[in-house]
Formats: C-alpha cells, sequence, structure tokens
DNA sequence: ATGTGC
C-alpha cells in the first residue's frame, strides 16, 4: 500500500482511508517536519494502525512522530471495549515510561555556583546506566507484589515522599486494573532490586530553570515562576515493564491468530480488549505502570534529600513540590465524547502525553481550572516545555499531545557523527553540566540527534491540541 | 526502552 498523504490545514495532514484501513490517520506536523521522516516506516505505521479492529476515530501521530515497534512513536489511538483490541506494540516496551516535574523556591544564582557539586551528589545518589540496580534497597517478591498493585502510594506510605505527591501524579500514582498474578517470575526478578534507578538512554535527572514564561497566570497556578529552580525526572519501568511487554508480545502473536485478526505486521500482534489475553496485558501492563510511577516516586525522595543534604534545609522548606507527573508510554481506560456520546475506550499514548482540558475531573483539584499539566523534556542541551491541556484536544486527539523531541538520528549515527568529540566538555561550555553513566551515553545522546522540542511544541501549540506555560532551560543534567 | 550493541 502506497502511502498518499493530503494536507489538510498548516499543521495537519491526512492518510485517507483506504485499502484495510478502518479509518483515516492524521499526522499533527509541518512539511518540514515530514521531511525528516520520510524515509522512515512511520507513516506507513500510522496507517497500519488504522486497520485494527475496534479503532475509533482516526490512527493518529504527534509531531514528534517516528518509526516505533509496531505503532509509531508518537502514535495515539482509541480502540472501542467491546469491538476493539490492545496491542503491546502501542504501548511500547517502556511501559509508563513518563515525566514528572518539580518545582523549588530556589533562583537559578543559588545553583550555578554549586551545579557541579549538585549533579555529582544525585549521581552518586540515584543508581544510574543499563542494568542500574540498588545495593541498599532490595525488594522481596511480596513488597514488589504491593508495588505493582498499589503504585506510588506504597511509596508514601513508606516514607518515600509526601502525600500531597498523590494527587499530583496522572491517575493519582495506580491503575486500578493492576494484577501482579499476570508479571512473569522473570519480569518480577528483573525489577526486584530496579526500583529507584533511572536506567539508560534518554532516561535522565535534569536541574533546570525557567528561563520563559508564556502565560503569568497559568504557570503562577502550577507555582512557576521566572528563574525558578526545577527538576525534572524522565524514567520508566526498567526491566520489569520491558519483560512485561516480551512476555505478552509472544501471547498476542498467538492471540491475534487465535481471534481471527489479520495483522499487517505482525509487530502490531494484539488481542481483543474483552478477551482472556487482551485482559491479561491490560492487567499486567498497569502493575508495570505503578512500578514507573513508584519508580518516579522513590527518585523524587532521593532527589529531595540530595538537596537536603547540599542546602542544609529540609525540601519543605526549599519548596520541592511536586507540580506534575505524565505518563506517556501507556493504555488507558478513559471516557470520552465521540460522536456526541459518551463513549468508554482503551486510549493507547505511545510516545504521547494526554493533555486533558480545564474542568476534566480526572485533572486534579489543584489544576481543574487551568488544565492538566502537560509535560515535554527536549533533548540534554536545549529545552523541556510545560503546556496544559485544551479543549481542542478533547474533540480531536483524545486529550492527548506529543512526548519529546523525537531522534533524527539513531543512536548509531550519532556516534559515528560524535566521534572524537567531548560532548561533556561542549555542554559544559554551553553552561550545562552532564554526568552520563554509559560509555556511549552523552554522544549518543546529543542535541543534533534530536528535533528540535521547540518545532514539536509550536505545532501542538498552534494546532491547539496544548497549551504553551513555559520554557525550562538545563543547567546540570544526570544521564544513564 | 533493555541483564542493547556500536
Amino acid at each position: 500500500m502506497e502511502i498518499t498523504l493530503r494536507q489538510i490545514d498548516k499543521y495537519r495532514f491526512l492518510i485517507p482511508k483506504q485499502g484495510n484501513m478502518y479509518t483515516d490517520g492524521i499526522i499533527y506536523t509541518t512539511s518540514e517536519m515530514l521531511e525528516l521522516i520520510k524515509n522512515d516506516q512511520s507513516l506507513k505505521q500510522v496507517a497500519n494502525v488504522a486497520c485494527l479492529p475496534g479503532i475509533v476515530g482516526p490512527s493518529l501521530a504527534m509531531p514528534d512522530i517516528h518509526e516505533g515497534y509496531g505503532f509509531p512513536i508518537g502514535g495515539v489511538a482509541a480502540f472501542d471495549l467491546e469491538t476493539g483490541i490492545i496491542s503491546p506494540g502501542g504501548v511500547g516496551y517502556d511501559i509508563n515510561c513518563g515525566v514528572r516535574l518539580l518545582r523549588s523556591n530556589l533562583v537559578k544564582e543559588d545553583i550555578i555556583p554549586v551545579i557541579e557539586k549538585l549533579v555529582d551528589t544525585l549521581f552518586f545518589n540515584i543508581p544510574t546506566g543499563v542494568g542500574s540496580r540498588r545495593k541498599d534497597f532490595k525488594l522481596n517478591q511480596t513488597e514488589l507484589k504491593a508495588v505493582l498493585k498499589n503504585g506510588a502510594k506504597w511509596a508514601i506510605k513508606q516514607g518515600f515522599g509526601w502525600s500531597t505527591d498523590l494527587e499530583h501524579i496522572e491517575a493519582g500514582g495506580c491503575l486500578p486494573q493492576a494484577n501482579p498474578e499476570f508479571v512473569s517470575n522473570k519480569a518480577l526478578e528483573r525489577g526486584k532490586a530496579q526500583l529507584g534507578t533511572l536506567g539508560s538512554g534518554n532516561h535522565f535527572v535534569e536541574v533546570g530553570y525557567v528561563e520563559e514564561i508564556y502565560d503569568e497566570k497559568i504557570a503562577d497556578a502550577m507555582g512557576l515562576f521566572k528563574n525558578q529552580v526545577t527538576v525534572i525526572i524522565h524514567t520508566g519501568s526498567r526491566g520489569l515493564g520491558h519483560q512485561v511487554c516480551d512476555d505478552h508480545i509472544k501471547v498476542m502473536l498467538k492471540a491475534a491468530a487465535k481471534y481471527g485478526i489479520s495483522l499487517p505486521d505482525k509487530q502490531l500482534c494484539c488481542a481483543p480488549i474483552s478477551s482472556p489475553e487482551g485482559q491479561k496485558y491490560l492487567a499486567a501492563m498497569a502493575a508495570a505502570a505503578n512500578f514507573a510511577f513508584t519508580n518516579r516516586q522513590m527518585i523524587t525522595h532521593w532527589v529531595r534529600e540530595s538537596f537536603e543534604q547540599f542546602f542544609k534545609d529540609s525540601a519543605e522548606e526549599l519548596g520541592l513540590d511536586l507540580i506534575y507527573d505524565v505518563c506517556h508510554n501507556i493504555a488507558k481506560i478513559e471516557t470520552h465524547i465521540y460522536q456526541g456520546e459518551n463513549k468508554r475506550l482503551c486510549i493507547h499514548r505511545k510516545g504521547a502525553t494526554r493533555a486533558f482540558a480545564p474542568g476534566h475531573p480526572e485533572v486534579p483539584a489543584a489544576y481543574r481550572e487551568i488544565g492538566q499539566p502537560v509535560l515535554i523534556p527536549g533533548d540534554m542541551g536545549r529545552y523541556s516545555y510545560v503546556l496544559i491541556g485544551t479543549k481542542k484536544a478533547m474533540e480531536e486527539t483524545f486529550g492527548s499531545t506529543c512526548h519529546g523531541a523525537g531522534r533524527v538520528m539513531s543512536r548509531h549515527q550519532a556516534i559515528k557523527m560524535a566521534k572524537g568529540r567531548n560532548i561533556a566538555k561542549e555542554m559544559r561550555q554551553k553552561g550545562i553540566y552532564v554526568r552520563g553513566a554509559g560509555r556511549y551515553t552523552l554522544i549518543e545522546e546529543i542535541s543534533e540527534a534530536y528535533k528540535d522540542v521547540t518545532d514539536v511544541i509550536e505545532v501542538v501549540h498552534n494546532a491547539g491540541i496544548s497549551k504553551k506555560v513555559a520554557r525550562l532551560k538545563p543547567m546540570g543534567v544526570i544521564k544513564g
């Protein structure tokens, strides 16, 4: 099937329903950014997703779209709970990879003179890199299952965080469908010593500051102000989530055949949401999602402790409140208005962020009037953005927006291009102190390997599916 | 993304 693409308006492109597609594909992007993905499979993947049974509304993609396992990264797809499917490829290997943002009462001048020591402290306190594990903190099976069942509230109960954190996490930091019984022993084994570890790749903890405010009123409601120090934590469910994905892909390959679902690509393997296979994946995915929420909560605790050690002041006094925590690799059961009626749907967001509008009951009380905070990290050398969900997102994208910058270069290409360069030194000259765990981490994560996140943000802001609130600038980063 | 592989 040759992909035909038609421009709808300045920021939207249509793949009209054709062949085996049940519905259209719609990509939020610009013609310039489309050029960057013309040689990969991502547009074909948007069309492929539209061929899956029970899809409701268009197969959507965000401006940070690039090729992924089966579904594109940057993809959003909604499925009917009775006739639709659920697919591990629509969630991604890193189940509930996500981002959280902490505020503070500090300003950038407080940090600049001490950034190296502060980042070193974080690097020491938070296990980082491939296979990172905690030496002091290995859970037994019973405790781990409690984590998988209860999510972030388990951490709060153990003293890793504040009770006020919970209401500032998507879904309250716990997906209720979680059932650890459907998480394999192998996945459990991998998870036991990984709670509170950062991992590798694009995962990071970043100390930055608010460089620009676009909406004073909304920024103020979130507790953000110009030059304020912020902390972003970006990580997911580590080896546990990866193993859950792996295990259930094997099941889904058989299930798709069993239920007579014809797949344009094996990587789209799936099962009806209502089938035992679908329900088991949903329960295991939710358990892995809860592990990821708890992981970010534990890291938050150690970030607060690091700041306390460093500034000899309590985290409460330092105002290190959690602004919000978003998932960007997840399938959620949500109610949306579709063709004038309330409909319960399974929304797959793979490299896409929920962006619920003001007034939505799932937006925490503190943000009910302004809308759900949307957290979009860029690459380590440029910016990150804070946005807010909109009514238009509810109408057009099942309350979804982009998740990041999106790579333009493979890890391999990046290594080839940056050979012989001292990336840490280059970053230091730009005023950013970086500590990377792996031998190739910094080189794989160079700015040039990513789109400029600003271009991505301009699309979602101008298309109206989220609204810019603030731009953050990194000062210090720890990378896996 | 990953008890990656470059």
